[in-house]
DNA sequence: ATGGTAGTCTAACTA
């Protein structure tokens, strides 16, 4: 079962990617962030020719989530239950006896920003959440766009990058690391130590050609199913398209 | 070139 995660930063920009992605990579889940779509607009006929269901949860201009698979998704579920938001980021859904729960972590602006505050808050909203989820339903996968790089290995530039920087800030990553510590492991840490795989540049300063990225896009997988992973990665390739998402494909694949 | 680009939407916000 191979699962993945794409920021498309639009999905009206970007289906024409997303598209072309599905059928090169073929995925049976995909977990979608920013798809900025009323949920009247979102294209799941175009995507069910393409034999992919889809499960939305959007708005308009920011935020949106979706769940795309092969097999029918039940148990779906908009927002974190409990937790005052009308920024739409998540959306969970169990598909194929795996619960997947699909984040847009809050970007976070500036450290000690009002958004920064919300950040922290909203994580530990979804750390309350989870565990609760990860009692119902032991298989569990928390994928997306988190916000945050988990360490040096995952930023070019540590001294650019560092504990006073959003997305590396000390506290961030201790909201992350609270997060894992619910069993929670870094699919792609399982398999790989190495640096310098990153899942976003920026569109400024041509981020992407002199490789300025960071690894934000994560696949979080259960103490359950830590012994499946059997394959973790990152799909640099649709970065190299025309007018291409500044996130790329992060995936794994779960053996039997 | 006084920060660069992209998306949504046409001014300014978010990333």
């Amino acid at each position: 079962m191979k699962i993945a995660s794409w920021n498309v930063n639009s999905l009206n920009v970007r289906l024409p990617h997303l598209q072309e992605w599905l059928r090169a990579a073929a995925p049976d889940v995909v977990a979608l962030q920013e798809t900025k779509l009323e949920d009247s607009k979102f294209p799941d006929t175009v995507l069910a020719e393409q034999g992919y269901r889809s499960v939305f949860c959007g708005q308009k201009t920011y935020n949106g989530v979706a769940i795309l698979s092969r097999e029918a998704a039940t148990e779906v579920i908009c927002d974190i239950p409990g937790f005052e938001d009308h920024q739409k980021r998540v959306i969970a859904a169990t598909v194929g006896g795996v619960r997947i729960i699909n984040l847009y972590v809050v970007n976070g602006q500036a450290v000690g920003t009002e958004k920064y505050d919300y950040k922290l808050r909203w994580i530990d909203a979804v750390h309350g959440w989870l565990a609760d989820e990860l009692r119902a339903h032991p298989q569990l996968v928390v994928l997306g766009d988190f916000n945050i790089a988990p360490d040096d290995r995952d930023v070019h530039d540590p001294l650019i990058w560092n504990d006073d920087s959003i997305l590396t800030s000390t506290a961030e990553r201790a909201a992350l690391r609270r997060l894992q510590s619910l069993g929670l492991h870094d699919s792609y840490r399982l398999l790989h130590t190495d640096g310098g795989q990153f899942s976003w540049w920026d569109y400024r300063a041509a981020g992407f050609r002199r490789n300025l990225g960071l690894r934000i896009d994560l696949v979080l997988v259960s103490e359950a199913l830590r012994g499946r992973v059997v394959a973790a990665g990152i799909d640099r390739e649709p970065r190299l398209w025309d007018r291409p998402s500044d996130h790329t494909p992060v995936w794994i694949e779960l053996g039997a």
